[in-house]
RNA sequence: GCCGAGAUGGCGGAAUAGGUAGACGCAGCGGACUCAAAAUCCGCCGGUGGUGACACCAUGGGGGUUCGAUUCCCCCUCUCGGCACCA
């Protein structure tokens, strides 16, 4: 054995042994059972950053702890290839989009590989690939066809001065990134996905999602937003135009409310920017009566300022409240008063009807609203716990205080006439049925969430397989015409978009008529891409289908583990989760639709089925296969964040700097005042701490550690730094203590192993019996650790603290081999081949313990205690530590002693002591007599194992 | 602005079901070994008072429930994530 650690020679070793041998392969059809353990699939950056890292670091603990455990495990890997950083790249160092990421996919694969990640790369998915996009276009065509995809208008943000659709990313303070120009909204048509058709079922199957986070069930719960309220019409009228025409029925302005029981005391309605009122309104083609058929210059100005600036929504909520009067109005459809209409950039248009009515006094923003603009507010509901009388009436503007929250809480009604002192559901009721009466309402659910714009006026996506004819209109694309190919070779310049310039690309004929037409230019979200990748691993070489039944044996009861930033945890887990349901219900993840198919001729999988898959797609739980939910376990790992440095340029842009480029000044306290570039020694600039990102050039690359102390150290490393689901302020202070920890378990195996192998005492029952009280204390230490580390791999996935734990554990075995060179020549040198048995059970139990995080020394050492049985030829040869009940029991406890509560002491006693002599012992103990002094205690609160707390 | 999460020594963090606050590690200080250095090993290490035993204070801030609160409840501050075209 190697007297020192030396993981480089190691590590390469072992990488290459395992590439040979295929030691992460999965093969279906096992006896095991199944484990599928997935980590989000990384975007081609160029290099590993320490998020990465810390994902695929977990990932793989968990997959190989379960491998240890008996599973037939599946880590596979891929790459969201698509995307904009692809494009900028291409701007900045002329290089087609293509190439770049071929090149950073082999430079990060071979990062992943020199971590020792047991990655089965026969499944490799890369999403930029036509034989993955090609399945994706083929159902695109499907959904299109029931209606599940349709066309409409949709709002973007367009440079005027490029002339190009813009990210929301890529618009700073209301400019574009690059020209620096005002951005506009702009309405373009674009293809949707109706997901609103599944809110109900998405919402609902949240319940059932066991093993997720509860933080983002609700979060995912909020943004489906399903609310209960109701639809309320407001038939419009424009001044003098009354009377008329009273036969005439009125065109009405359609709202929808949560809150029906305010509806008395609505004082005005607002309606958004780009309602088509307000369009008509401004442009004087709204009549009535002969009236409003003027144009209204004013309104139309008003309009046109709330067209500047993003469409990201954080934007428009952070906007001052403004609007404008139209001098329309409508009238109140319960008590026929007038209230005026308001065009109000606090309106979304994409959310209910883009009309809403206001009731300033139980709504903060309408609140401040009618504040600003003097519009009366009127009281209608009293507070819960007062009664309507001691709420005074009010109906002007100038009772106008400050707000307060409790004004939004549902309570009473007052001054709403007959429904004066009904309760928030019984004035929701009788006005729902009085509004349903005369025709102006109804009750209605409203979902927040949207349906999904798919269409990018981008290059590096997957082209949308639709082709428009003057003649037939939009025509998907058939069958036999899939993949509709990007080209690789092309020129990104930034304005517009590249394949819109490319007539070799758009120039075709309509597959139905064959007349010339024009094929789409717009390219897929690159969501579109992550939604359903982690199916395709089950079945990445079939050139048949989209999917195989190998999704019925891997995907059965969903992914085991899923891996992922907390960042993705609305809107990738959402779409997944819709997704898979529209797979579902194209019949493709249907047991019973695998079963008929032909799959001669595909390759590899035209083998005979091993039973265990044939078994997963026909019965599971005496049911066909199905899926729904695809990730029955979710872990939501937290960001590594870094701090941000940038320097403005001539034209006050901000310039990011990388975190390695900068040296900081600290204050006495270590924190940091000011920061300086290291190659200029000029100022720069710190911003605040976030996510480490390609955009604000704050990714701290891992490869230097990794050369540095080898893939084990930066594997414990950055699992014993903190919790998987917290974030984690990047910080290389400590890597060293993890590489002394690896040299120090190197040393003691050594040491250990020069002086003779022994026989694990756990393997010689019947020497159990004989033990000295120091090692059956170490040995009760080394089960609890063995039964905690299981615990924090299995259930609670926090592995900072089982490595604490095993750290413990070898600083006992540490003290214990000290104690046991000074004992070697006294008389109980008889216990020396059960002091080396039980040493040898200690050091093989840490080595198996630490394996799924630092698999190489893990593997190393392993060969060297037990040559006879380490199989180096696989992954993951080793079976886990089980843990020995036996060794468990304790003879005596120690309880603390507290007086008031507060610790004085502590008594050791039987394990088994009864609570009287527990009593007892506590009131003779030295500690109570001093306290005491003489007092009758008031009560004694014994907790068993625990604590005996005297109170006085 | 809205939704979600978090805040514990000089630093990262531990305390799993309301029961010893600070495990484990980093940094620091002292010592051993060494001609010396590195490496390694041993000891100390939240604050205040005390020679000491010990006492008091302390888990972002303020209040509450409890024999007992880092943990539960209410209010506030700050930080991080998401907000539908970054992925």
């Amino acid at each position: 054995m190697q007297e020192k650690y030396q993981p480089a020679e190691i590590e390469h070793a072992l990488q290459k042994r395992w590439e040979e041998t295929g030691a992460a392969r999965a093969t279906e059809g096992s006896s095991k059972p199944k484990y599928y353990c997935l980590s989000m699939f990384p975007y081609p950056s160029g290099k590993l950053h320490m998020g990465h890292v810390r994902n695929y670091t977990i990932g793989d603990a968990l997959a190989r702890f379960h491998r240890m455990r008996g599973y037939n495990v599946l880590q596979p890997m891929g790459w969201d290839a698509f995307g904009m950083p692809a494009e900028n790249a291409a701007m900045q160092n002329n290089i087609p989009p293509a190439q770049w990421t071929y090149a950073n996919i082999a430079y990060m694969k071979q990062q992943l590989n020199r971590l020792g990640f047991a990655i089965d790369w026969q499944r490799e998915v890369t999403t930029c690939k036509p034989d993955y996009y090609r399945w994706e276009q083929w159902l695109f065509t499907r959904l299109f066809a029931k209606g599940l995809v349709y066309k409409r208008l949709g709002t973007v943000n367009w440079d005027p001065v490029d002339q190009t659709v813009l990210a929301n990313e890529q618009v700073i303070d209301g400019r574009g990134w690059r020209s620096g120009a005002l951005v506009e909204k702009r309405e373009i048509p674009m293809y949707y996905m109706n997901i609103t058709a599944y809110a109900e079922e998405l919402v609902n199957d949240l319940d059932t999602l066991q093993g997720w986070p509860e933080a983002v069930k609700l979060m995912q719960k909020n943004w489906i937003g399903k609310s209960l309220g109701c639809e309320v019409c407001f038939p419009i009228v424009l001044k003098g135009s009354e009377g008329f025409a009273e036969s005439a029925e009125p065109p009405v302005l359609k709202v929808f409310t949560t809150r029906p029981d305010t509806l008395m005391g609505a004082t005005y309605v607002a309606i958004a920017a780009e309602h088509p009122l307000a369009t008509q309104l401004a442009a004087g083609t709204f009549s009535q009566n002969g009236l409003g058929n003027t144009p209204n210059p004013a309104l139309q100005a008003f309009i046109d300022e709330c067209k500047q600036g993003s469409v990201a929504e954080i934007d428009m909520a952070k906007l001052e409240k403004k609007g404008i009067a139209t001098g329309a109005f409508v009238r109140h459809p319960l008590s026929g008063e007038q209230l005026p209409i308001w065009i109000a950039n606090y309106v979304l248009m994409g959310y209910g009807t883009g009309a809403v009515m206001a009731v300033p006094a139980h709504d903060a923003r309408d609140f401040e609203f009618a504040t600003q603009y003097a519009l009366p507010i009127r009281q209608v509901i009293a507070p819960a716990g007062e009664s309507a009388q001691d709420a005074a009436p009010t109906d002007s503007s100038s009772a106008a205080g400050a707000w307060s929250e409790r004004a939004a809480e549902p309570g009473v009604c007052i001054n709403s006439g007959v429904y004066d002192g009904l309760s928030f559901q019984d004035a929701f009721e009788a006005i729902a049925r009085d509004l349903s009466a005369r025709d102006l309402g109804a009750r209605r659910t409203q979902f927040r969430l949207r349906d999904w714009g798919i269409s990018r006026q981008r290059y590096w996506g997957c082209p949308i397989p639709i082709i428009h004819c003057a003649r037939c209109g939009d025509v998907p694309v058939p069958d036999e015409s899939l993949p509709v190919m990007l080209p690789e070779e092309v020129q990104v310049t930034g304005a517009g978009s590249p394949l819109a310039k490319m007539p070799s690309f758009y120039e075709c004929y309509c597959p139905r008529c064959g007349k010339p037409a024009r094929r789409e230019t717009d390219t897929l979200d690159t969501f579109v891409e992550s939604s359903w990748y982690f199916l395709r691993y089950c079945c990445p070489d079939n050139t048949q289908d989209m999917l195989d039944e190998r999704v019925a044996y891997w995907c059965a009861g969903g992914v085991d583990q899923y891996i992922g930033g907390i960042e993705h945890a609305i809107l990738h887990l959402l779409y997944a989760r819709f997704w898979t349901r529209l797979m579902r219900d194209f019949g493709l993840l249907d047991g019973s639709a695998f079963e008929p198919k032909k799959l001669d001729g595909a390759g590899k999988w035209a083998q005979p089925k091993p039973d265990a898959v044939r078994q997963a797609t026909i019965l599971q739980d005496g049911q066909p296969f199905s899926l729904s939910e695809p990730f029955a376990n979710l872990l939501t790992q937290g960001m590594v964040i870094a701090p941000t440095y940038f320097r403005l340029n001539s034209e006050g842009k901000k310039q990011w700097i990388n975190p390695a480029d900068v040296s900081l000044k600290l204050d006495e306290r270590g924190r940091p005042i000011s920061a300086v570039g290291k190659e200029d020694g000029l100022p720069v600039a710190i911003g605040d701490t976030e996510k480490m990102s390609k955009s604000k050039n704050n990714g701290v690359d891992p490869q230097a550690l990794i050369d540095q102390y080898g893939a084990d150290t930066a594997r414990l490393f950055i699992m014993f730094a903190s919790p998987p689901d917290q974030s984690l302020e990047w910080s290389d202070a400590g890597v060293e203590g993890a590489f002394r920890f690896l040299k120090r378990l190197w040393r003691l195996v050594f040491e250990h192993v020069s002086l003779g192998l022994a026989v694990p005492l756990s393997d010689t029952p019947q020497a159990l019996d004989n033990l000295s009280a120091d090692l059956k204390n170490l040995r009760r230490q080394l089960h609890q650790t063995i039964a905690k580390v299981s615990d924090d791999y299995a259930r609670r996935k926090q592995f900072n603290t089982a490595i604490a734990a095993v750290m413990e554990l070898l600083n006992a075995y540490s003290k214990f081999s000290e104690a046991q060179s000074g004992a070697n020549d006294s008389a109980d040198s008889a216990l020396l081949p059960l002091r080396r048995a039980l040493q040898q059970e200690v050091l093989e139990a840490i080595v198996l313990m630490l394996a799924p995080i630092t698999p190489h020394i893990s593997a190393a050492l392993y060969a060297e205690l037990r040559p006879s049985r380490a199989q180096l030829e696989t992954a993951i040869p080793l079976n886990f530590p089980k843990v020995d009940e036996q060794a468990l029991v304790q003879d005596e406890v120690e309880l603390i002693l507290q007086i008031n509560g507060k610790l004085r002491g502590s008594l050791l006693l039987p394990a088994n002591a009864e609570r009287s002599l527990i009593e007892a012992a506590a009131l003779a103990s030295e500690a109570a007599q001093r306290h005491l002094a003489g007092q009758t205690p008031k009560k004694i609160v014994v907790v068993p194992g625990r604590l005996v707390n005297i109170v006085l």
